[in-house]
DNA sequence: AGGGCCTGTGAACGCAATGTGAAACGGGCG
DNA sequence: CGCCCGTTTCACATTGCGTTCACAGGCCCT
């Protein structure tokens, strides 16, 4: 099997001893660059992540390691009970997480759970709403069925916003969970790539991103 | 959203709680032919299984519920850690697990993410009164079903007014809390959206605002 | 009944939030 | 180096809506 990535470097011990006991092969990186560069020619089994000391770094390791090109395997976080709430939009960058302090037996169940998941069904990694589909592993849109052709933000976009369907997102919070956290900027850019969108989406389905006057932009 | 079916009957009395507080809807049932004969025509949302004082009953429950031709939601199982070994062979029968005794925060966080793997769905935050529904995630606001067409400054004065339900309030302190604190204006302007508020509540429920006369405004 | 408050009502003003077009920026590639 | 594409920023147009005002109507007290 594939060694798994962990983030921070160097790991909490006992999270390192969990791993070795429970005989998983891994490889700590502190930043998703790091992670890229020594990734093996196979791919990561894949991550594990530590949230609770540094969670801005942690939400943009996971971030980073999402968006790379290769489908990493199965994505575990390290939270604090206090982080909870945290989670709440941020659902699509992980797929199991487990509190801290762990017990060592639950940490191996869920690993070998979410690696058991992963080797049974293949999920077709999609968003689905109405007519819009995107395809997480192509980076393709489509509409009616036709492509669409977008940019790499725009897909990010609308991405985002089609995953929360109905929710409506501040401009500062699309900036910094579309952007990124580090992201300093005016606020009037998410409304050119709104703009943009609809305009790609045609008039048909251009409100399916919606305007909530002084509050943000929702979509569905 | 459809309800969950838990198993055993009556389930521990936290979990019922939790499921309440977190606002789901959920029917106990204390075998599979049970929950077999009361689903619903569009089925059960998920399942959640206790698994700590039956373990037998309860992987019975889990088998039959999974092998039922309908497509069930997610599954999870409340386990106690002792078991956690036995999860080991059973990979194939739950979705997810949540340790006995377990935080209500941590099963908020765990249904929620199984539920948004599922369909993206996610549960919204909501001030009901009566008819009149504010989901506070989509800034849309509801009376009997029928959704309102409010501006910003109408939700927001709703939605306060809505939240302390019976209370009065004086224009100045509608006009501080709703507007702001730093705000310096007239206070009829409160007076003017209680009327374009009423008018849109409907005649029905336009008496929802009631105005206690010299002092300011009530709902409910 | 009558007069003083208080609130409801309709319309108009003005600003702030958003839409829109285009130009500047910056990085990758030939 | 210069071009191209995607992104960001800016200036301007537009419109939605929050605020204000004047007046009408109702309630309560004397």
């Amino acid at each position: 099997m594939e060694p798994i990535v962990v983030f921070p470097d160097p790991p909490p011990p006992e999270l390192a001893q969990t791993l070795d006991m429970a005989g998983y092969t891994w490889v700590a990186a502190g930043s998703a660059d790091l992670a890229a560069r020594v990734e093996p020619a196979d791919g990561w089994a894949g991550a594990i992540v530590v949230a609770d000391r540094d969670p801005d770094a942690a939400w943009a390791f996971c971030r980073s390691v999402r968006k790379g090109d290769n489908a990493l395997g199965p994505l575990l976080l390290l939270v604090s009970g206090a982080q909870l709430g945290d989670l709440e939009l941020r659902d699509e960058l992980f797929d199991d997480f487990c509190l801290t302090p762990f017990h060592p037996r639950e940490m191996e169940a869920r690993l070998r759970h979410l690696f058991w998941r992963k080797g049974g069904g293949t999920r077709p990694e999609l968003v689905e709403y109405g007519p819009l589909a995107l395809n997480l592993e192509t980076y393709q849109a489509s509409i009616d069925g036709q492509p669409l052709d977008l940019t790499y933000m725009e897909y990010e976009l609308l991405k985002f916003l089609a995953q929360h369907p109905g929710k409506v997102f501040t401009r500062e919070i699309l900036l910094s969970r579309v952007w990124g956290y580090e992201y300093y900027g005016g606020a009037r850019t998410v409304d050119v790539h709104v703009r943009r969108l609809r305009a790609k989406l045609g008039d048909e389905h251009a409100n399916l991103i919606q305007t909530v006057r002084s509050v943000g932009y929702r979509f569905g």
